[in-house]
This record gives C-alpha cells, sequence and structure tokens, in this order.
DNA sequence: ATCAAAAAATGAATGTTCGTCAAGTTTGAA
DNA sequence: TTCAAACTTGACGAACATTCATTTTTTGAT
C-alpha cells in the first residue's frame, strides 16, 4: 500500500530538461552547421529551440560547451553506425580500413559538417574521443591478429583524427580535389606499418554502404 | 651631377611602415603566444607597438590575418633554419625524418608555441605553406632516391601537417605524454610507405642540433 | 487544497571587443 | 611655401556572449 497509482521513474522536469536540452543541441547543430560555429549566435540557437537566452546556459556552460556537445554527438552517431557494419569484415584490418573510409567520406561529404570543419582541434577531439573507443580497438584487434603493427593505437588514432579533419578541410575549401581521398586512405593505413602495397589493396577493397542516416 | 647627397632608395614612409608592420607582427607573437590567439585584444597589440587602435588595420585586414601573418613568419623563420642543416645529409631521406623531428620538438617544446595550437587549423596551414616547400621536395627527392614511396607528397604533407600540430597539442595539454614525440616520428615516416623497422631506424639516428635562435 | 521554499526559466542589461570613420597630421613633389 | 595624397588616430557603433534580478513553475509538507 505505499503507492497505487504507476511509479513515476521520470517526472515532468526531468522530460522537459531532455527536451530543451535535446531541442537545443539539434538547433545548435542546424545553424552552426549552416554558418558556422563562431558566425551563430546564441540568441538565435535560443529562439531556434523555443527557450529564453539565458535558459541555454542552465544547459551548457558556454558556447564552446554548447559546439562540443554538439560535435560529440555527431561523431558519436557516426561511431556506432560505423561499428555496427565494420562488425561484419572477417580481415581485421579491414574493420579499421573500412572505418576510416566512412569517416572521410562523410567528412567531405555531408554537408552537415563543412562549416564544423574550421574548428579543426574541436573537431579532431570529438572524434578522438566518441570514435576513438572502436577505432583504439580495431587498431589494437588486427595488430594481434598480425595484420597491423601498431604499439600505441591512441597516438596512432590522435594522428589519424587531426590528418582527417586536416584533408577533410582541405577539400571543402577547394584547395585539394576530391580524388586525395582514396590516397589518403592509403596513407593512414600506411600509418599502421603495413607497407604501402598492402596498404592500397586494402584501400581498395570493395565496401559495403552504411544504413541510411 | 644630378645628386651630391647619398640617394634615398627608400622614403621615410616606406621606412616608418616596415618598422610598423614588424613592430605590430612583433606584439602580436608576445601576446598571443601568452594569452592565445582569442583572448589577445588588437587594442593591447596596438598599443603594444606603439600605433594607434585603427592603423592595425592599414597593415592587417583583420585580427584573423594578423594571426596568420605572425604563424606563417614563425613557420617560415623554422623552415629555413631546418632546411640549412637538413642539406647536410646524404641520405635523403634523413632529410625529411630531420625536418619533422625538429618541427614537433619545436612545437612541444618552444613556450611561443604552444598557446597557439588551439587554432590547428591556423597554423597547420601556416606550417604547410611555408615549410610545405622545403617537406615536398624532400619527400620527392627521397622519393627518386628510391628511399621513400610517395607519389602525392603534397597530400601526404598536408596531413603530416595536420597530425603534427594535433599530437604537439596533446602534449601540450598534457593529454599525451613528451615521450610520444619518438612514436610519432615513425609513424609519420610509416606514411611515406617504407615499412615500420626502416621507420625505426631512421627516426632514432643521431641528429645535429638547430643553431640558436 | 494550500502554501512556502526551491528550482528553473526568462529577457533585459552588462561589458567587452572588433572594425569603421571623420578629422587631423605627415610627406614629398612642385 | 603650398598642396594633394597618403597615413594615423582614437572615439564610436554594432554585435554578441554571458550575467542576474525577476518571474514562473515545481515540489513536498501540512
Amino acid at each position: 500500500m505505499t503507492t497505487r497509482i504507476a511509479p513515476k521513474p521520470e517526472g515532468r522536469v526531468a522530460r522537459r530538461q531532455k527536451r530543451n536540452r535535446r531541442a537545443l543541441i539539434d538547433a545548435a547543430r542546424r545553424i552552426m552547421s549552416e554558418k558556422g560555429i563562431d558566425a551563430s549566435t546564441m540568441l538565435e540557437i535560443a529562439e531556434q529551440a523555443d527557450v529564453g537566452a539565458g535558459t541555454v546556459y542552465n544547459y551548457f556552460k558556454s558556447k564552446e560547451d554548447l559546439a562540443i556537445s554538439v560535435l560529440e554527438e555527431l561523431m558519436h552517431d557516426l561511431g556506432v553506425k560505423i561499428d555496427r557494419v565494420g562488425n561484419s569484415f572477417e580481415d581485421k584490418a579491414q574493420v579499421y580500413a573500412f572505418g576510416i573510409r566512412t569517416v572521410i567520406d562523410t567528412a567531405t561529404g555531408d554537408v552537415r559538417w563543412q562549416q564544423l570543419l574550421y574548428r579543426s582541434e574541436v573537431i579532431a577531439n570529438a572524434m578522438f574521443r566518441q570514435m576513438g573507443p572502436f577505432a583504439i580497438r580495431d587498431l589494437e584487434t588486427a595488430t594481434k591478429a598480425g595484420r597491423f603493427n601498431v604499439d600505441d593505437a591512441e597516438l596512432t588514432w590522435k594522428m589519424a583524427t587531426h590528418a582527417i579533419v586536416g584533408v577533410a578541410l582541405a577539400v571543402t575549401t577547394g584547395e585539394l580535389p576530391q580524388s586525395v581521398v582514396d590516397e589518403t586512405v592509403v596513407r593512414l593505413l600506411c600509418m599502421t606499418g603495413i607497407g604501402r602495397a598492402e596498404a592500397v589493396e586494402l584501400a581498395h577493397r570493395d565496401r559495403p554502404a552504411l544504413p541510411a542516416t
């Protein structure tokens, strides 16, 4: 006889807060993707999310903090999606190859990413943290299987994220042509200590499409 | 009998402009190195350079533009200095290895660089442009000599600059220990298509010190 | 159901900084 | 000396991130 009505595992407040947080991240992503992080204003984001200007600061410490949340979510989602597909490969080296290939394709192809690349260190860091667990695991697995030669997977992944963002930015600005993507994958694979010939072979295997957004 | 006094190849204006430009870049470098690019104000830079606030904009289109000039000069100077020493090596692969090693050591060791790393894409781009002529030439020379296997040196260098800045930033923030520098050089050499064993050997050869600043 | 205290939301106000501009100064040629 | 062009200046406007006093909503005790 403690309670007759169903227990409330989550109050109205919690729900509203979840809604607000979600609305803010969605609004920020839309606006920041369109105009770039710096050119986006907190007021516009708040309006788009339908909350007061001050409310944003109940949820995020600063504009930078909000941008980081946006980027981390973007990276997290892509990481999970890649991981689901990638696990189907037999060759463990191919798992990593598929992952970096897909990230680069997304970074250079998805308009939602392009404006975000201008804050390289922020996006690279988000990529490092959110996709790192998968990428580092793949590097280590492939090394144990004798395919790669990587003893500091964390460092290798750190280098890879920054290189990926750098190339994606150069492609986006037109400084480098889209066609460098292939060679970028090859170079990143070379970084794992396999020779170039093997890297080329690995980079050119057929790969499945990602499930749609 | 045209002029008796020494010819004036350069008027007072030109001299003042040279002084002002120099003073501005020096002031900007000092202040930006200390507080970071974003936290530096144009007013403080102008005062430090002893010119009016508006004058800065006669020399630089914007704060960003001034920061780029600072970084390009920093990169240019280091590039030239490295190039002078590097040319003494017989092994062409060693020239490139020495170059990237020195850049990383400087980036992680010189306090004047540390605050600047937070604008990764700007500093990586300055590095790409100013040291690119040397680095790309070295990559191509070593490839022709059969030491490296690089057919798109520009891309390889683009990736290297971003990776270097990324690692340097991680070391600066304490996210990665200083000791990763060795392995970073090895990975960057791997990127050139030589195998890992050779990269390790190349990275660990003795190297001469740079002449002091 | 009522109410007071706590939590959250609000948007007007604050403070900072970039970049502009009208007014003043310097330059060097005539 | 005179003058127009080029340069310098610092006060100012506009934009924006963040703060904070107030108002609104929620909570839980009675």
